[in-house]
DNA sequence: CTAAACCTTTCCATTAGTGTGAAGGTCAAG
DNA sequence: CTTGACCTTCACACTAATGGAAAGGTTTAG
């Protein structure tokens, strides 16, 4: 399929997609006319970078690690995707940074959830709050 | 404590601390002579926007979520955090997009995890793998 | 064949976060 | 009082992700 329809299918600007190849994370190749032509798993592949991108990790980090989930997707044959040892670092270091993005996104979910559950139970109303903020100036 | 302290205390360089006070993520005061003045809580302060920001929070989402986790902190009295029904719903708001991301993060984190462990069992050197990506041309 | 709808590349703009340098004020030490 | 180390604001620049316009090629419909 061609951009336009790709872009139509996965709700992503054609703009985007080319920004995605160019930063190396979305491969379409080109038909005669220099069109680029996308296949059917780059609908998934697409979204999936959409998702990645919106729990705030960057297309380098996305580029490192997406082929490895192409992979585990096809569990079919084993692993069919070519792997250096200098790949697999980087992969173990993503895999490090995400571990830790997601303990410190646990611990202020935690925190925040906490935070409104005691104002739910407090404040049922408007409750016209009080006291100063710990730097100065109030807050906003 | 004036920023040069603080930007020490926190290996957080001066120009951020001024940018973070721009957005509104931070606080101090004035002395006399124009100086930046910064209490002892600023340090922590900085710290868990430091941590919130490379989590892949953006400035905005931790403007609305700090003054909550600062109260979190002070449970000595209730909550002394001023709230009104906009900012609890801005911050329900932000729970749910922490909770998303959350989510996206642990199911790559899983699949990453079951790829790398994959590889570890399977090609315990460097077995010069081999076939082809799923859209065209090689990655890199 | 022409017009509309798509595609291409190139370039410029914007926002967020960050780095850096200029021009100048403040302050403590000598 | 001068020097050096800090501080101030202002401004320009860079990267990442995104939006958009310009100028031109291709394809399809009429």
């Amino acid at each position: 399929m061609k951009i336009g329809e790709l872009a139509e299918k996965t709700g992503v600007a054609p703009r985007l997609l080319r920004y995605y190849e160019e930063v190396g994370i979305l491969h379409p190749f080109r038909s005669g006319n220099g069109y680029r032509t996308y296949g059917e798993p780059a609908i998934d592949r697409v979204l999936q970078i959409r998702e990645l991108l919106e729990a705030g990790l960057t297309t380098e980090m996305i580029r490192e690690v997406l082929p490895c989930l192409d992979a585990a997707k096809e569990e079919t044959e084993a692993q069919a995707c070519p792997v250096d040892d200098k790949d697999l670092d980087g992969l173990r270091r993503q895999l490090i940074s995400i571990e830790r993005r997601i303990d410190v996104l646990q611990r202020n979910q935690r925190a925040i959830k906490s935070y409104i559950r005691a104002w739910e139970k407090a404040g049922v109303a408007s409750p016209a709050a009080s006291a100063g903020p710990q730097e100065a100036e109030v807050r906003r």
